[in-house]
RNA sequence: GCUGCUGUAGCUCAGUGGUAGAGCGCGUCCUUGGUAAGGACGAGGUCAUGGGUUCAAGUCCCAUCAGCAGCUCCA
């Protein structure tokens, strides 16, 4: 007799004793064939385990489809990695080795003989080894007490580290034993490794102990698997495409920036066809700009390091920005005096001598327009909007193609209002984010509400601000009627914020549109207005970049649309190709009419056989190429060709032209990638 | 900034310490063609930079610069 309890809560007998298998065949054919493993009281067992006795218990039958069994499978295949390490190399210290979106990783320290990427065909087949042993994952249950025990034992001290620091709270941990191998571990795995099909180790890399860059550094073994080789291969394949969209490879051929050297780290030099893109842009964002009244005011890129001190920028993010320019006299006089570089950086800090900076952000100008005039409620609110460029020191670890810059150009722009104000022109800042985005065809974001740490010691002004402000943030992300999350940590030094966040070809977020609502440098900078009681008042601050940078924009752009923009973006909208050099005096005559209509149309007369020229124009994102030969000169026709939809046979030129300028007026978006692969990403909750 | 990897022709990449290579692209010529690669010939290099080891360095070692991946950071 057993009887099992299925997750849908109907209950099964049977008259004898039953392995999870029959069980899973009495339901299904289907379910049988993709049954990997059976879950009893949420344990994992084997499809051969045998149930029996009269009390029903409950069972859930796992099958590859499970998200959580793909979960599951890789983190056991993470034991089998670290365990493999371990045969291999001496004195292996084992951290964290969770699975993550795309797969999953192992922290190690091997200080003996740290891994190299020469070491992965040597791993993977250990690992396989370790596979076909076939020993299951066993779970142990033991005190705090006897696992710090065992962990010493084991001669794993991150792990004893961990349970002292980490687990405090923790009165009962779990184990995981396979062969000789046991690690500390929340689980579950897999019942057998069996269940593991197929792996691969894709990349090492430092990762701080517990993320803290002052503790010490570990190797992080990345991998992944999959239940069977053809899906590890998709998944491979999916990558190698991905890269194939990442901006930067395409910008080899699109040719939109460059950067040198000889100018400097993220520094970015806009070619004519990239500066066409974000000429366009801005010129769209004016459209509306000028609709929500705001106004433009132009202001320099550097300004005296007292104005930065006021703001705050200069004594809160020296090491972030670049160093301050010391006035000619001042340095001169300072060499004279013998003054030491620590002396110097001191009395700067100190605001004994005084320079000028490279601007961080463009917000303290701004302010200072406001501050220019009295300002009465009557005048409120104010929008002071400037594409802006700013500089600051990123780190160089983390400045890469156009996402991460060491300068770049914010659609930046400050609003000034009353408390009353507030919330009605936050809602206009983000209905512009919203059509900007709305405009790319880019809605796979996410928002997020940046709220101060209260840790932290790096914000300024006082906490009833800071509250006004978060609540403002709160209300205001939440009117957009999308899922939002408060993330505390991620607000800007004065106040909080609400970000809108898009992946990258290879799944990484980056920030581009950005509202934040500030109440303190309206302080810090004693702005005010001349309220209706006749008193002055003090205005509240939004800040805020629809884009958030023009560099970052476009490069989420160029994968976005896999570097095919659409056609009003498109410095390329069309081009003549001629069939034969015969017909090169009526593709002239053809390439004129187009351009005198304002459209962007290049040409390719040269002697090569038309399968080539499209070839050609198809590779180098060509939206759309008009094919020329005798017939079409006879006519007076161009044959359209489409870079998507391919030939659309022969229309009149006038055709043609009105063609392509209702596209550019409808400002239409043909095609769009969406983000489908993860090199990185979440923990999955299954490491202590 | 940290760890690891990489740097050779415009691009993608080969290249045992012993005279620098391929494909694509580029140029010239032939070819004159109707929707994703016609043919021939040719030019193109301080092997990232600076040191070192060696009879001899693209190749081995060190440093610097830059790129890539991750970590940390991102006002």
């Amino acid at each position: 007799m057993a009887s099992v309890k299925l997750p849908d809560g109907s209950i099964k007998e049977f008259e004898d004793s039953v392995t999870v298998k029959k069980v899973a065949k009495s339901i299904g054919s289907r379910l049988a064939k993709d049954a990997m493993w059976g879950e009893i009281d949420g344990q994992p067992v084997k499809l051969d385990h045998l149930i029996e006795g009269d009390a029903p218990v409950n069972l859930k039958i796992i099958t590859r489809k499970d998200v959580a069994a793909l979960a599951t499978m890789r983190h056991s295949c993470a034991h089998v990695m670290a365990r493999a390490v371990m045969r291999l190399k001496p004195n292996v210290q084992l951290a964290f080795g969770p699975t993550i979106d795309g797969g999953f990783y192992y922290d190690i320290e091997s200080p003996d003989d740290p891994i190299k990427e020469d070491d992965f065909p040597a791993i993977e087949a250990e690992m396989q080894k370790i596979v076909d042993l076939d020993e299951p994952f066993e779970r142990l249950e033991r005190s705090r007490d006897d696992s710090i025990q065992i962990c010493q034992d084991l001669q794993q001290p991150l792990k004893v580290e961990h349970i002292e620091e980490g687990l405090a709270d923790e009165t009962s941990l779990s184990f995981y034993q396979q062969g000789e191998f046991l690690d500390l571990c929340r689980g579950p795995h897999v019942p057998s490794p069996k269940s593991i099909g197929a792996f691969k180790l894709l990349s090492i890399a430092g990762a701080y102990w517990k993320g803290d860059e002052n503790r010490q550094q570990l190797q992080r073994l990345y991998a992944t698997a999959f239940f069977d080789k053809k899906a590890l291969d998709e998944h491979l394949e999916r990558i190698e495409e991905a890269k194939k969209r990442d901006h930067r490879v395409l910008n080899k051929r699109l040719a939109f920036y460059h950067i040198d050297e000889d100018v400097g780290q993220g520094l970015i030099l806009w070619t004519p066809r990239g500066a066409f893109i974000r000429q366009k842009l801005q010129d769209f964002i004016s459209e509306h700009l000028a609709r929500q009244g705001y106004e433009q005011v132009f202001t320099p890129q550097i300004g005296k390091l007292d104005l930065y001190r006021t703001s705050g920028h200069f004594p809160y993010y020296q090491d972030s920005q670049y160093p301050p320019i010391v006035m000619r006299d001042q340095l001169n006089l300072l060499a004279e005096e013998g003054c030491s570089c620590s002396e110097l950086a001191n009395k700067m800090k100190d605001g004994e001598i005084d320079g000028y900076m490279l601007r961080p952000m463009n917000c303290p100008h701004h302010i200072k327009i406001y501050g220019s005039q009295q300002r009465s409620y009557r005048d409120l609110p104010i929008r002071f909007c400037e594409f802006g460029t700013v500089y600051r020191w990123e780190q160089s670890g983390e400045i890469g193609g156009l996402t991460r810059v060491r300068g770049f150009t914010q659609d930046d722009a400050h609003l000034f209002c009353t408390e009353d104000q507030l919330a009605e022109e936050v809602k206009g800042c983000l209905e512009l984010v919203e059509i900007v985005l709305g405009a790319m065809g880019l809605d796979d974001y996410r928002v997020r509400v940046g709220l101060r740490d209260p840790d932290s010691g790096k914000y300024v002004g006082e906490a009833e601000n800071w509250d006004r402000a978060e609540q403002a943030c709160r209300d205001a992300a939440a009117s957009l009627g999308r899922d939002f999350s408060e993330e505390p940590g991620e607000a800007a030094f004065y106040g909080p914020k609400i970000d809108f966040v898009v992946r990258d070809c290879i799944g990484r977020e980056w920030q581009l549109g950005t509202v934040q609502v500030d109440y303190n440098l309206p302080v810090r900078f004693d702005l005010n207005y001349i309220g209706a009681d006749n008193q002055p008042h003090r205005p509240v601050m939004i800040h805020r970049a629809p884009f958030g940078s023009m560099e970052r924009f476009i490069g989420v752009l160029i994968e976005h649309f896999a570097g095919a923009f659409p056609l009003w973006l498109n410095p390329e909208q069309g081009r003549v190709l001629t069939v034969s050099e015969k017909s090169e005096a009526y593709g002239r005559e053809v390439q004129a009419k187009f351009k005198k209509a304002g459209l962007r149309i290049t040409s390719d007369f040269r002697s090569e056989k038309l399968g080539a020229k499209i070839r050609e124009a198809q590779i180098e994102m060509t939206p759309y190429m008009f094919v020329v030969g005798p017939r079409d000169a006879e006519n007076g026709t161009v044959s359209v060709r489409d870079r998507l939809d391919g030939d659309q046979g022969a229309m009149s030129i006038d055709e043609a032209i009105a063609k392509l300028q209702q596209e550019v007026a409808d400002r239409v978006v043909r095609v769009k990638h969406k983000s489908d692969v993860s090199l990185v990403g979440d923990r999955v909750d299954n490491e202590y």
